[in-house]
DNA sequence: TGTAAACTCTGTAGTAACTATAGAGTCAAG
DNA sequence: CTTGACTCTATAGTTACTACAGAGTTTACA
């Protein structure tokens, strides 16, 4: 099958395979005289792979690493589950990070109750630096947040 | 001040206060007679406003918005609390997404107990093209998953 | 057989919010 | 007057794609 047929098959866009092959996720297919690309439906199930995979956030580098370990069938999988560990713990991080951010924003949004004017407003001059306002804010000392994405 | 003092004072390195300026969050300030950005104390204030915004994850064209709402300050004040507002569900929506996420990691690790070689491996195998398996797991359809970020 | 539509090719630019570098110019101190 | 610290602009890199442009290929139909 051509490319087209393909990207309708796996749901993947036809950019996304050809870049997918350039970043060496999947590997180059043969040509048509034509110079197209021409699929078997092994294929297919790569693709579902790496779906998979990128529906869990792993990144595409990671993914790269689990598909090399797929390779070499007989090496311990200690790294998968390795990196799957380590991703957990990004995602627990940045579901940390949200929820602070929501609880900030939630804090925010009480600090005015509408209809009035931009320089009244209470979440724009919550949001200025503070010159010692009121000592009853909640609001603690910059995050530097390094994992934010 | 020279942007190199401005840096230090406000935390933001020297590339990111001229990013900020060539995407018009501040303003170009005069300069020295050998080009040099020349500041004032006041753009500290406008550093530290967008800095708070950041550390909430507002997006510099959320921000660059609220800048020119700060610059009429006799307009009404909703815009700034429908955009904290829809902030508000962004973030909500993308804690829910990690959650998820968190949870089909979990699940996924605990089908390997280390210790395997990766052909046998729970986790590879739990990735790959669903083939009929065991009707047991958890997997639902793909999710397009549109907002992550 | 001609041609138009549909498909594919490569290569490039754009996205967000920066960071990092290259190569050149400016300034202060010794 | 030279060295080092600082600054300037412009450009490329980051991630995982998406969206073109401009060219070539294939298929269907008249």
């Amino acid at each position: 099958m051509k490319i087209g047929e393909l990207a309708k098959r796996s749901g993947c866009s036809i950019q996304t395979i050809r870049y997918y092959e350039k970043e060496g996720l999947i590997s180059a297919p043969e040509r048509t005289e034509g110079n197209f690309r021409l699929y078997n439906s092994v294929v297919l199930e790569k693709l579902s792979f790496i779906k998979n995979c990128r529906a869990l956030d792993l990144t595409l580098s990671e993914i790269k690493h689990l598909v090399s370990l797929q390779n070499s069938p007989e090496t311990p999988c200690e790294a998968v589950n390795e990196m799957i560990d380590t991703h957990l713990l990004v995602v627990e991080s940045r579901i940390e990070d949200l929820q602070k951010l929501h609880g900030d924003l939630k804090q925010l949004r009480l600090k005015c109750g509408n209809a009035r004017s931009v320089d009244q407003c209470g979440i724009l001059g919550e949001l200025l630096p503070k010159p010692e306002r009121s000592p009853s804010g909640t609001r603690n000392e910059r995050s530097p947040s390094g994992t934010r994405k």
